[in-house]
DNA sequence: TATTTTATTCTACACTTGTAGAAATTATTC
DNA sequence: GAATAATTTCTACAAGTGTAGAATAAAATA
């Protein structure tokens, strides 16, 4: 089961902030913010999915994350890979930076970790 | 409007073949091939969508994709990056470098890529 | 030409998603 | 303690998605 997009902008939320209440999910839209019985329907529908969880505080919930952002995010670029480049990351390094616009600083920024990751490699 | 799941992976084999009858669409799936309805039913909604046409060929049709397999996927990364890292590419690469395990000789050929293109930014 | 095959449209239906009001519950404040 | 505010659950409903049968049309074949 994955998130939908609004789900998952919600979760982007949880995940800057670590845990929090309804009221500080709120906070973090833009106006027009949604209305609270709809991002209280996603947080429920979310954790049924299994993406989060909370602690009783007294009257209300603590929510938390259940997926680290970095692993659900390597599972998207994975299945990207998979999807457009028949699995295989290097073809898809290839195009990535061919075809985004990475300045100078930061190619340069990119070939020296690429450089230390060859020497990491190397050990 | 953006392809659903089956959509997406319909419009795959349409960028594979370039141009497909039904027939020729339906032989890209493994078993169990979906209904050939079912199959009509998403090329419908997809030429909806904008990203399929045809050419009514005597009895039937040809279709073709409408939207670019590279620029679709670029739509697709550059959506990442934006999400997950505030929309800073350099970061991405980073994450993207140490997470997916490429190999030595992929990160050489990287290297290398990333030098040409330090090269052709510096015209 | 009558029959079979193939492609397309229409219709349908269950499930998911986006959105939120009504109602219930609980906490806070006057 | 009564009124107000915040939180959650229930219910609802329109769109979108996955899937395909029935009906139709047209082409290929016997």
């Amino acid at each position: 089961m994955s998130l939908s997009q609004t789900e998952e902008e919600l979760m982007q939320h949880l995940w800057k902030l670590e845990k929090a209440y309804m009221s500080d999910l709120l906070e973090q839209y833009q106006d027009p913010k949604p209305a609270p019985t709809t991002t209280a329907t996603l947080l429920k529908r979310m954790q049924e999915k299994g993406f989060v969880d909370y602690n009783q505080h007294g009257r209300s919930r603590e929510y938390y994350p259940l997926v680290k952002k970095s692993d659900y995010f390597s599972k998207h670029v994975n299945g990207l890979i998979k999807k457009f480049f028949n699995n295989s990351s290097a073809q898809f390094a290839s195009f990535f930076t061919s075809e985004t616009n990475l300045s100078a600083t930061e190619l340069e920024e990119l070939k020296s970790i690429i450089e230390k990751e060859i020497e990491r490699k190397a050990q």
